[in-house]
DNA sequence: AAACGATTGACACCTGCCTGACAACTTCCA
DNA sequence: TGGAAGTTGTCAGGCAGGTGTCAATCGTTT
């Protein structure tokens, strides 16, 4: 999953150490140093969450979350803000802020209202769009109870399985490429090789009761990809 | 379907505006003004949601809430608060408020955070059914006794033991992710880590009489979440 | 002080994911 | 039609990260 949390914050010493921190946690991060920048930083990187100073060259940290806000952005937004500053104004008022913490902060502090923050925000649109049951051939995939079921038979999906299936189900007969299904299943960034696909399609085919030799659900279409019938 | 929104506010002006601002919005509302009506008017009402002002006559607002969840009302309660005062440390823990809006509060901020809690609410566990006795596998909970009786033996609940377990009968089968289990259990301002919620987990399959290896009833989904079967 | 629940760190264990190897297959061209 | 080249199916092993569990700590209540 794509978890990239967006810095504003000038001082080039904190925002390392912010980026710092935020990779050994596992998140992906960008930084501009400038609030005007801000906004166009969030529309090309699409964070998760922002990190926003309040003091800040070109457009004050107060006036960026304003702004962002008024354009419905409803990323989860934690201000930074120096010792004995006012912090009601962000919190509770009309800026829209979601938290905050006051430097200098403590790592612990920091991580637990970034976790708190994205626990909050509904993430995993998948999840929420796409968590009707559906069906493929004689089997019936209930995603949110993460199975399949082909007769008496039930059958648990991983993550990984049930997306995939996702994937197939909202493009049927449609032919799609390895190349896209990684991108679609796996992300954007992901350098690995097919064979992990083809390894999923396996297990899937294993559940929907197909063999890899004439399968009837999920059909290879050689040199090209995959495609679902049925 | 009915959606009453409950508010307990002694300031006639702020209650007032309040019920403006919820009908403008489709909401029915009702208003009482003392802590010690709450109670009796969540009974009467059966809001979809409470909003509490902290500073009340008759009992504050941390003592109504803690009094309703006593009662296994998983009702959302959404805290009014004055500037200042610090609401973290209660929030979802003792006291088991999901939400809390700083007065003087925007509209846009209240109705945000409103329909952000309605959205997470499972709507159904009124306080007639929450304290309904229910059954997991062989086991029978009592959630008016605060325990759980397997042929003989009878362990007793924590308040955290017994709200989780409800919250997995009341979405018998799901997987339920972390995030959204720490959500519905602890509370939306809630800053610990996930293993808290292990632990708890950890404690309940033994006294339902589960392995960590091969549960029955509270099955782990590996890289998601939980879900209760049987 | 003692008892209790909640929380968290530590560590062992386990799972799903990924990958390399190789067999089987398809396509295409001679 | 035969075979080469490329593609896909399948297996088995390894690894990173997720999970189970214990035990120590903290804060609250009795």
């Amino acid at each position: 999953m794509k978890t990239l949390i967006l810095i504003v914050e000038d001082d080039a010493h904190i925002a390392l150490g912010l980026e710092e921190i935020l990779k050994t946690e596992g998140f992906q991060t960008a930084t501009c140093r400038r609030g005007d920048e801000a906004s166009s930083a969030v529309q090309k990187h699409q964070p998760v969450l922002i990190i926003l100073d309040v003091m800040l060259p070109g457009l004050s940290g107060f006036d960026v979350c304003k702004q962002l806000r008024s354009k419905q952005l409803m990323t989860p937004i934690l201000m930074l803000t120096a010792k004995g500053q006012e912090m009601d104004k962000v919190i509770g008022l009309e800026l829209g802020a979601d938290d905050y913490v006051t430097k200098p902060f403590g790592v612990r502090e920091l991580l637990a209202r970034i976790h708190a923050l994205l626990r909050r925000s509904p993430r995993m649109p998948q999840m929420a769009t796409a968590s009707e049951p559906f069906r493929i051939g004689e089997a019936t995939i209930d995603p949110q109870r993460f199975q399949l079921k082909r007769g008496r038979e039930i059958s648990d999906l991983t993550a990984r399985e049930l997306k995939l299936l996702q994937v197939f189900h909202a493009h049927r007969g449609e032919v799609l490429s390895r190349d896209r299904l990684l991108n679609e299943v796996w992300g954007i960034k992901y350098l690995g090789t097919t064979r992990t696909l083809d390894q999923v399609i396996v297990q899937l085919r294993r559940k929907l009761g197909d063999t890899g030799i004439d399968p009837r659900h999920l059909v290879t279409v050689h040199a090209v990809g995959y495609k679902l019938t049925g």
